[in-house]
DNA sequence: TTGAAAGCGTTACCAT
DNA sequence: ATGGTAACGCTTTCAA
């Protein structure tokens, strides 16, 4: 036996497919007593609507479509949470599109590809030039997410102003800095992210003529962070330090094998993270707080109001970064 | 300007739709001069082929849909790598669902939820019974992945046996044992995955008439950790004892709290975790090793065999442990 | 090698 | 309150 139709249904309950489509779509303008024969015939032929041919007939897909670079770390869990919810509650489904390894990405230069079946299009932690070599080959309101570009909706942190908080706390810290550089892996396209905060730190530590006694750029593994830690403990200099580092990943990954070459936060060092994430919460780490949730939020609600059409101009939403202090960098206190 | 269909091409370029369509669809017998003509038309209208009228039209999406507990761990994204480039590599485009928390587990109740806009389903770390309390409401090819389930293809580890494994190496030891139970969310469905290892572990110890000095079972979240890491402390036996943890991240999150309240890997106790994290490899943890990209590539397979009808009956797949040896167990070795 | 026309399942317009 | 029918954009059969 075949998919029932819209029509078997209509036969089988003596009505139009008209009044059929109206009872799926609760219609006011329906007796109650065809409305139950409707019903019942549902019921019996075991009747579901084929979604593929409504959305067709509509030309809308009520889906939503986020690109992202990855999954796999708690920033994008929170900031999906934040943005799934309000977009459900207006009934809007959201579907995940991790780049998963950046050869990944010519498939998403087809229009035809599957990210593309759906009413609007969020763009994470990526720069659409970047990504694209131009606009994305979709149609409808495109919102960015965690990055900026002039020619679209955009929510995002703000990254230079996060580097120069920083720098500005490292600076009262009164100790030598060691930077611990964030590196993009080799075959992705640049992170934005990492390049707006280093120059927040390096422009405000060079407008005090500061500059890092020491600066160790390193990839987001494992491998990466001993090798970091090594480097640290050959090359640091003579008296207590501040390590400045790009994220709070990074923070608790190299305070791990700082350990193990024998140099111990709150004694050798203070140690300053980025990101405000909940791991570098419970481990006491002073970092610049990003507002993840916020900024979920309020994409989901430039997203609603551009599938509205209640957008006549373009939404750039900035998110401020704020210093959250824990003993990390409580070493200040001894030495200022 | 409307968006150019199909139509518009082919009176643009003077041929018929057919003629159209074929060129798209890369026909052999188009002459060429005809096929110059088809394709100038495109070019001059920016046509774009609406995937949706053609999926409509075929009754096939090309898509397949992942639904996921959550996504923001490595687990996940390791799994979902490895399970994409195969059907990527046959043109198939994999868009993932995470719950993104239990209350939204509603949403997919509905069959015309975006989720079964798909050719092929692939659920993951989640019993279709608890999550929909029968089979999912989607008709295509259903693939399990990291949970078994008798009335479906799936792709699983085996969680008992790893626990057995896990218990037959604590037991080799010689130390007094401590088990770090991993707790389930409140509201979450309750894995099965814990259950399966807890299992294992507690009866291969109970064979052995041994049971752990102490349990502590802890919610997967900073601050749980903190207060296990406190009455690990407080209820700890007198001498050197191994701590046998659920998973890696659990393993490396007491790990620090436990060095905050003095007990000290290598010297107090040995730390076995489970998963094979790369975070365990990085931080020397043993570990029971689970082979998941080998899961993810498994799980393609199944899937494209079942799309190609090729699959007359159940596959399922069951994966085996394997214990990798690293410092955090050394401890042993001066006792043993 | 090419084209006309039917038809996929749904909704909306216009009747009644 | 209800129903007939056209239309959405595409692929496919059948015929030329």
């Amino acid at each position: 036996m075949n998919k029932p139709s819209l029509r078997d249904v209509a036969r089988r309950a003596n009505v139009g497919t008209t009044t059929v489509s109206r009872v799926l779509n609760k219609h006011p303008n329906i007796a109650e007593a065809t409305r139950g024969r409707v019903m019942a015939a549902i019921e019996q032929l075991g009747y579901v609507p084929d979604v593929g041919a409504r959305h067709f007939r509509l030309g809308r897909t009520h889906a939503i479509s986020a690109l992202l670079p990855m999954i796999g770390t708690p920033f994008y869990e929170t900031l999906l949470t934040a943005l799934h919810d309000p977009v459900a509650s207006k009934d809007y489904d959201l579907a995940l599109f991790p780049l998963l390894g950046s050869q990944r990405v010519r498939r998403y230069r087809d229009p035809g590809a599957l990210v593309y079946r759906a009413d609007a299009l969020v763009i994470v932690s990526q720069d659409p030039d970047e990504l694209y070599g131009g606009p994305p080959p979709f149609r409808g309101p495109t919102v960015l997410v965690d990055v900026h570009h002039p020619g679209y909706h955009s929510v995002s942190f703000d990254n230079v102003g996060a580097g120069r908080l920083a720098a500005e706390y490292a600076l009262s810290c009164h100790l030598p800095i060691v930077f611990l550089d964030g590196q993009d892996l080799p075959d992705a396209p640049g992170s934005p992210v990492f390049a707006a905060r280093r120059s927040g730190i390096l422009q405000t530590l060079g407008r005090h003529g500061i500059r890092p006694v020491l600066t160790v750029s390193v990839l987001p593994e494992q491998e990466g962070l001993r090798n970091a830690a090594r480097d640290i403990a050959a090359q640091r200099p003579a008296g207590p330090f501040l390590l400045l580092a790009m994220t709070d990943d990074l923070a608790l990954g190299v305070r791990q094998h700082l350990h193990d070459v024998n140099l111990h936060l709150g004694e050798d060092y203070s140690l300053l993270g980025f990101d405000g994430s909940a791991a570098a919460a419970a481990a006491g780490l002073s970092t610049v707080v990003q507002p993840v949730r916020a900024m979920g939020e309020a994409a989901a609600e430039v997203l609603l109001g551009a599938l509205n059409g209640e957008l006549n101009t373009l939404v750039q939403r900035q998110f401020s970064p704020t210093l959250r202090e824990a003993q990390s960098t409580a070493l200040r206190m001894t030495t200022a």
